[in-house]
DNA sequence: GTCTATGCAAAGGCTTTGCAACCTA
DNA sequence: TAGGTTGCAAAGCCTTTGCATAGAC
C-alpha cells in the first residue's frame, strides 16, 4: 500500500467518524446498515440513486431491504449529511457534498456517466446578487449541471 | 383591447401556426386536444408537469384522459417542441423554450413558484469551453435553476 | 430497558402498455 | 380509407406506510 493510499484510507475513517459523531449527537444509532452506506457515499465519485444504493450494498455483501435504503437515505437527507441531486432524466440522487461547499456536475448523455466541475461559485455568486436587486429574489442556493459527451463516448 | 393585447394575441396565434406546421410535416394529425396542450404551454409562464397539464385543460374546458396527455407530452418532447426541466423536487416538467434559446429559473423554495432569468448564456459559455478542454468533455448543453424566496415569501 | 432501525407485507400513486373505437387528412 | 390519436382497463414500478421484531446504547 502506498502512503497516498494510506492517507485517503486516514481521511475517509476522519469522515466518517466525524459523520457518526453528528448523527449520535442527534439521537440515531449507528448500525452496520448506516456505516455502510455512508461508506458507499464516500467512496462514490457520482451521485447515487436509491435503488443504485440498494445494489451497490449488496456488492458490499451487506444486503439490505429496499425500504430500509430509502428510510436510511431519508434520515440522512433530513439530518443534513447528504443531499439530493436531479439531472434531466428525473431521477432523484443523493450525494454527500465536499465539505464546505457543493458541486457542479457533467452528465454524459450517453453513458450516463457523472463528473465533478471544479469550478468556484463565485461568478454565479456575482449573477444571483444582481438577481436579489433586480427581481427582489433571495437566492439561497443554485444548481448547475453541464450535459454532453464525455471523453469516452466523444 | 389593447393594441398590445392584439400584438400578443397575433404572436401567439403565429407561434401555434408555426409549431403545428411543424408537426404536420410529420406526419402528425392536429386534434383539438393537441391544440390545447400547445396553447397551454404558450399561455404558461413556468414549466408543466403532467399532472399540472391534466388539470390545466380541465380548467380551458378540454377534459383529456391521463393517459392520453402523458403520450402527448411524450409526442411533442420526441419531436422536439418541448423539452423536461427537472427542479429539486424531482419532478418532471414541460416547456416551450423560447425560440432559439433556453431559460433559466428561479424557483421559490416556499411557494414553488418558478419565475425565469433573463442572464444571458455567455458567462457559462465560457466555462463550457474551459471544461471542454481540461476534461475532455464536449458540452451539449448546460441547465442552470436558482433556489430561494421570492418577493411574495421573503 | 428504552427507543431507534429493520424486514416483510401491503397499500398508494404515478407511468406505461394493450386494444378497440374515433377522428384527421 | 389509412393510420395517427384517444379512452378505458389493467399491468408494472417506484415509493410510502404499518406493524412486529431486532438491535444499539
Amino acid at each position: 500500500m502506498t502512503k497516498n493510499q494510506v492517507f485517503h484510507m486516514i481521511s475517509t475513517m476522519k469522515r466518517i467518524e466525524s459523520i457518526i459523531e453528528g448523527l449520535r449527537s442527534k439521537g440515531h444509532r449507528i448500525t452496520k446498515g448506516r456505516r455502510s452506506i455512508l461508506l458507499a457515499f464516500i467512496k462514490s465519485k457520482k451521485p447515487i440513486a436509491v435503488l443504485e444504493m440498494h445494489e451497490t450494498l449488496s456488492k458490499m455483501h451487506m444486503t439490505m431491504d429496499k425500504v430500509s435504503v430509502y428510510r436510511e437515505l431519508a434520515v440522512l437527507t433530513k439530518a443534513g449529511i447528504i443531499h439530493t441531486v436531479t439531472f434531466q432524466d428525473g431521477v432523484k440522487r443523493y450525494e454527500l457534498p465536499p465539505e464546505g461547499g457543493h458541486k457542479h456536475h457533467m452528465v454524459c448523455t450517453t453513458c450516463q456517466t457523472v463528473e465533478d466541475v471544479d469550478i468556484p461559485c463565485t461568478e454565479l455568486h456575482i449573477i444571483e446578487k444582481k438577481i436579489g436587486k433586480k427581481k427582489n429574489f433571495q437566492v439561497q442556493s443554485h444548481s448547475l449541471e453541464f450535459y454532453g459527451l464525455c471523453s469516452r463516448c466523444v
